[in-house]
DNA sequence: TATTATACTGTATGTATATTCAGTATAATA
DNA sequence: TATTATACTGAATATACATACAGTATAATA
């Protein structure tokens, strides 16, 4: 990144602080307004010459389309990010969707809490993985993949039923589900006939207790 | 505040998650190809209601004028208040104390993470606690406390071990430890003859994985 | 010395956008 | 039963805005 001159840092902090109060990026003419400017053509130079300098970034077209590029160092290397994580309800039908209505909460917790990234958290219904050790009510941090191996525990969509179970896949058209708890049987899913999605992996688990 | 409709709920978060995505909010057509809707007004309409609801606020006249007002207790009350909590090996002999040659590393996470605060995080050994789902390698949030009930999952130190159990107090001179596994026995102690003691409860656990 | 970056004014213009008006339809409320 | 809120389509329009073009001026490079 190249130097910033006190102006363009003037403007860059004019654009922030007009941010921060209205909820969204100021026009060329508001910057005129806040700088003092009298031609649109002296914010819209700086503002080129800021997206060269890799501070802003302005979408072609768009009316308000700057949007600040967050290098500070200081929150990269900060000694920790934390995000806010929605908690998905296990609903019996339809896939575990973080449309709001089935967000029971949001939980803030370090992004590099588990050793793998996550993406949301999932609240267990029934014993089927209790000699896992996951029992009802317990939060299951889930990552968003397709890529899951034999073993690990997968969170998977059978036509419209959310489930957690070991993952077995051994065939190609072929996949087991299988529960760690006697009471429950082994799913066998025909690719070939049946609707089967990987929602994602298991990759941490929390009990709120 | 008044309730909210499902679909105004879904525009909202179309419009969070494009102010999350580009810097800036959308426009009425933003939200349109978001949504699947055909007109303008449909974005319009809706965000009438939501500013009547108090959910946004419209800038008159300008582009991209919406800004989402923030009500979330949560976030206005404390920013979040996160504290690092050690991770104390569960040692087999002598207490968990806190003396930085037990401690395995320090982990950040909010302090009000559990439904009770708690001091420090214990790394399970065993399995004795398996059907209460706590396995081994877990962390249990541990309060520091001695007021615990019949019932309650303690960490209890007797003569120079270290274990957790549920806890159950027949007697005024007798405490009774029992695993959450049939493998294990139950461990019965005579609070006149044995050096015992509570080091404290458990209240939350979290699996690395 | 010529060139480039910075720092502006002033004007012009196509289009991106908000916003109104006219309808249709359904469900909830008074 | 009439009314209001919700949930849309579709068209029209004034204006808010990005953006290009034409200049002026200064300081820093090559």
């Amino acid at each position: 990144m190249k130097d910033i001159t006190p102006q363009q840092n003037k403007v860059l902090d004019c654009i922030k602080v007009y941010i921060k109060e209205t909820g969204f990026p100021p026009t060329r003419s508001d910057i005129c307004k806040e700088m003092g400017f009298k031609s649109p053509n002296s914010a819209e130079t700086h503002l080129r010459a800021l997206e060269k300098k890799g501070f802003i970034s302005i979408a072609s077209g768009a009316s308000r389309g700057i949007s600040i590029i967050n290098n500070d160092i200081k929150e990269e290397a900060s000694s920790y990010d934390s995000n806010e994580y929605p908690i998905v309800g296990l609903v019996a039908a339809g896939s575990p969707t973080l449309a709001s209505e089935n967000i029971e909460k949001q939980v803030n917790c370090p992004s590099n809490f588990f050793s793998t990234s996550f993406d949301y958290f999932l609240r267990v219904k029934g014993l089927s993985m209790k000699d896992a050790g996951i029992m009802e009510d317990d939060l299951i941090a889930v990552k968003k993949t397709h890529d899951v191996r034999n073993g690990d525990i997968v969170i998977a969509r059978i036509e419209d039923e959310v489930t957690v179970k070991y993952f077995r896949k051994p065939a190609e058209d072929m996949v087991i589900l299988e529960p760690a708890n006697d009471d429950f049987n082994d799913i066998e899913i025909n690719l070939r006939n049946e609707d089967f999605f990987i929602e994602g992996k298991y990759v941490g688990l929390i009990r709120e207790n």
